[in-house]
DNA sequence: AAGATATCTTTACGGCGCATAGATTGCGAC
DNA sequence: GTCGCAATCTATGCGCCGTAAAGATATCTT
C-alpha cells in the first residue's frame, strides 16, 4: 500500500532525490549563475553526498537536460499565456515575440542552459516540432490565424522558423549595454522590443506570391 | 635598436608567447571544441608550463577575450568581402546576412566564444559601435545606401540592430537537425538562409513613411 | 525472515584554475 | 663588461571539479 502523500515513483531514502536535485539545480542557477552550476554544488544544495546524483542521472549533462526540459515547459506556458491574452492574431504574433524575449530576459541563466544543451546535441527538444501544444506549433498556428496561406506549407515553416530565429537573436542580444540608449529612446524595454520586431517583420505579412 | 623581424613588444624567452598562446588556443578550439579549451591544454599545445600563460593574461577569460577579439576581426573581414562583392546595395544586405551566418557555421566554436565572452560582460566589443569599419557600421551604411532615410537616425539604428539580431539568431539555430528538411526543400543551406532572411525582412524596406 | 536490489556515502583519481616561490634569461646603468 | 633588476618561465601546491569503485544502509520481494 502506498503512502498517499508522495504521488508516485517515490524513491527510498530521500523521498524524491531526482526532483530535489532538479529544484536544487534551478536554485543554484538562479542564485549563482550558470558558471557555478556544478554537480557538487547541486548535491550540496540538496544536502546529499557528491556522488548521490549519479543514481538518478548518468552524468552532469543529463541533469542539465532535465533542468532545460523544465525550462522549455515554462517557456511554453509563458507563450500560451501571451497568445491567450492577445486580442487578435495579428497582435498575437507581437505578443508572442515579446513574451519570448521577456522569458529569456527574466531567466537568463535558465535560457542559456536550454540553448547550450540544444546546441551541444544540435537538436532542439522534440516538443518543439512534435507536441501539438509546443511553442513552435503555437507560433505556426498563429501565423495561419493571422492570414498566412496554410496551403503553402513550406513558406509557413520558413516563416515560423524565421520568427523563432529572430526572437532568439533578440533575446540573446537584448541584454547588451550597447542598446541601452535605444531602449531609452523607445521609452522602455518592451517598446524597444516591439520596434525591433516591427523591423524584423515578425508581424505577419502576406506569404505567397 | 630593434630587430626588424619582430615588429614590436617581442618578449624575451619564447619569442612571442602571447601570440603563440592565442594561436594555440585557436588550434585547440578548432580541433577539440570549446569545452576542451582549458588554460592547461593551451599551454600544453604551446609547449610551455601550465602557469606560463599567467605572465601574458590575467586569467583564462582574458585569453578567451583575445581569441574572441581575433574572431571579431575575422568576421569584419568576411563581411567586408561580402559587401565588396555585392552588385548592389539591395543585394549587399542579403550577402552580408549570408556571409555572417556562414562565418558562424564555419567557425562554430570561435563564434560561441565570441558571444559567450560578450554576454558574460553584457558588452559587445567596442569596435561594433565605434570603429568606422566595424561590422555594425557596415550594415548600417548598407541600409542607407539601399535607400533608408539617413535622417531617421533612430529608425536606422533600430533597423541595423534588428538585422544583426536576426542574423545572430539564424546563425545559432541553423545548425539544428530540425531544419535539415527545410534546407533540403530549399535546395541547400544558402538558399535556405536566403529564404529565411526574406521572411525576416532583412532586405531593406522603406523605413520612414 | 532473508536475500535481492536500489539508494546513498566514502574514498580516490586525474584534470582544472590559479596563487606562490624559485630558477632563468635578457636589458639598462654604471 | 658586469652587475643589478625586472621580465619571463618552471615547480609546487591548494581547493574545486566530474566521475569511478566499493562499502554501508534502507527498502522491496518472496
Amino acid at each position: 500500500m502506498r503512502d498517499s502523500q508522495a504521488a508516485e515513483a517515490r524513491p527510498y531514502h530521500h523521498g524524491d532525490l531526482r526532483r530535489a536535485l532538479i529544484d536544487a539545480a534551478s536554485r543554484v542557477l538562479e542564485a549563482e549563475g550558470p558558471s557555478a552550476l556544478s554537480l557538487r554544488a547541486v548535491a550540496r544544495e540538496a544536502g546529499v553526498s557528491p556522488a548521490a546524483p549519479y543514481h538518478h542521472f548518468k552524468d552532469k549533462s543529463e541533469l542539465l537536460e532535465a533542468v532545460a526540459h523544465e525550462g522549455w515547459e515554462l517557456l511554453d506556458a509563458a507563450l500560451a499565456k501571451a497568445k491567450a491574452e492577445a486580442p487578435s492574431p495579428q497582435e498575437a504574433m507581437n505578443s508572442l515575440g515579446v513574451a519570448y524575449v521577456c522569458f529569456a530576459r527574466e531567466n537568463p541563466a535558465l535560457y542559456r542552459v536550454m540553448y547550450d544543451r540544444a546546441r551541444d546535441s544540435e537538436d532542439l527538444p522534440d516538443r518543439m516540432q512534435d507536441d501539438k501544444d509546443s511553442a513552435y506549433c503555437k507560433v505556426r498556428d498563429t501565423l495561419v490565424e493571422a492570414g498566412a496561406n496554410p496551403e503553402e506549407t513550406l513558406d509557413i515553416e520558413l516563416a515560423t522558423t524565421a520568427a523563432w530565429c529572430s526572437a532568439h537573436g533578440l533575446a540573446e542580444m537584448a541584454g547588451f549595454k550597447q542598446f541601452d540608449h535605444l531602449k531609452e529612446a523607445c521609452g522602455g524595454e518592451v517598446p524597444f522590443l516591439r520596434a525591433i520586431f516591427q523591423h524584423m517583420g515578425l508581424a505577419p505579412r502576406p506569404i505567397a506570391d
